[in-house]
DNA sequence: CTCCAGGTACTAA
DNA sequence: TTAGTACCTGGA
């Protein structure tokens, strides 16, 4: 395992928090978590020592280029937490959850994720997905076991319908074949890279699947996005308990609002109060 | 057995 | 534009 300075990275929040589901975390002898966890390009083994990350990434070793990006430590994280810090709400869900950050997921990865992810449990969604991997994706050899890769959207695309009801997707089996479809060869991604974010998320409603939630999301994780609110359940319990709006105010008039107010950073502010109001850990009643 | 789960598409007023 | 409803299916 490579070592690599990194204080301040809450790893179990960032990879297990429900912007991937693909990360698996265990726990050892001596109390340190261990993360693997799959994409479409690489699979990673991650563990914390003290301040410094132990790090391998395959079948490709020794990545980092890849891995930074990933994690994306490429950005400037305490000058995006001055700005969003605008209220004692998300200042709370900030302190909550200090070093919680967003993933830079390959934008397949995210497209297919998501497209699993319509009226599904967060465990339900990671069981899709580990039975399309076993069934799709590449065997890459990590350690000496064998573990399979995030599946690639060439190899979906090309999948039957039968095929992808056998990873339990059910109705979703043609939103994913008919999205992989698309994204093939980078197309999707290249031509999405070239649009405003409005522009961007109307392309991506076309979308067989795709609605506002699950485009805001494909916005945030696999484009970097940085001004994005993906609206769930969640969320809308944010913007009508602490900013006073209510469902009636309509999806996009509140995304709206939280770009404008979050100033650029509106999809990072949405990650700390999102997981601050679901509880992971520190529960917040919810009654339904 | 019934109900619901990080939504979306379709239909009818 | 806004409401209501079906959709696959595992898990509670």
């Amino acid at each position: 395992m490579n070592k690599t300075f990194l204080p301040h990275y809450n790893f179990s929040e960032t990879l297990l928090g429900g912007q991937s589901f693909s990360w698996d975390m265990s726990v050892d002898e001596s109390g340190n978590q261990q993360f693997v966890g799959f994409t479409s390009e690489r699979a990673v083994k991650l563990r914390m020592s003290g301040e410094e990350l132990l790090w391998q990434t395959y079948p490709v070793h020794d990545d980092w280029d890849w891995l930074s990006r990933y994690l994306r430590l490429d950005v400037d994280y305490n000058q995006i937490i001055s700005v969003i810090e605008k209220d004692q709400h998300i200042s709370r869900a900030i302190k909550e959850r200090p070093g919680l950050r967003i993933l830079a997921q390959p934008f397949d990865d995210a497209l297919v994720g998501f497209l699993c992810s319509s009226t599904k449990s967060i465990k339900g969604i990671r069981q899709c997905i580990r039975l399309m991997a076993e069934k799709f994706g590449e065997v890459v050899k990590v350690d000496g076991t064998r573990l399979h890769l995030f599946p690639r959207v060439e190899r979906l695309a090309e999948a039957t319908v039968e095929d992808l009801l056998e990873c339990k997707v059910g109705f979703r089996a043609r939103n994913i074949q008919e999205g992989a479809l698309r994204a093939v060869g980078g197309r999707l991604e290249e031509e999405l890279r070239g649009l405003s974010d409005q522009e961007a998320i109307e392309r991506l409603k076309e979308l067989r699947g795709v609605g506002n939630k699950i485009a805001d999301c494909i916005m945030v994780y696999g484009l970097q996005r940085d001004n994005i609110t993906p609206l769930d359940v969640w969320g809308w319990r944010v913007a009508e308990r602490y900013y006073g709006f209510s469902k009636s105010d309509g999806y996009e008039k509140v995304n709206e609002w939280f770009s404008e107010y979050f100033e650029g950073y509106a999809s990072w502010a949405a990650q700390f109060l999102f997981e601050g109001i679901r509880g992971g850990g520190h529960s917040v009643e919810v009654s339904g």
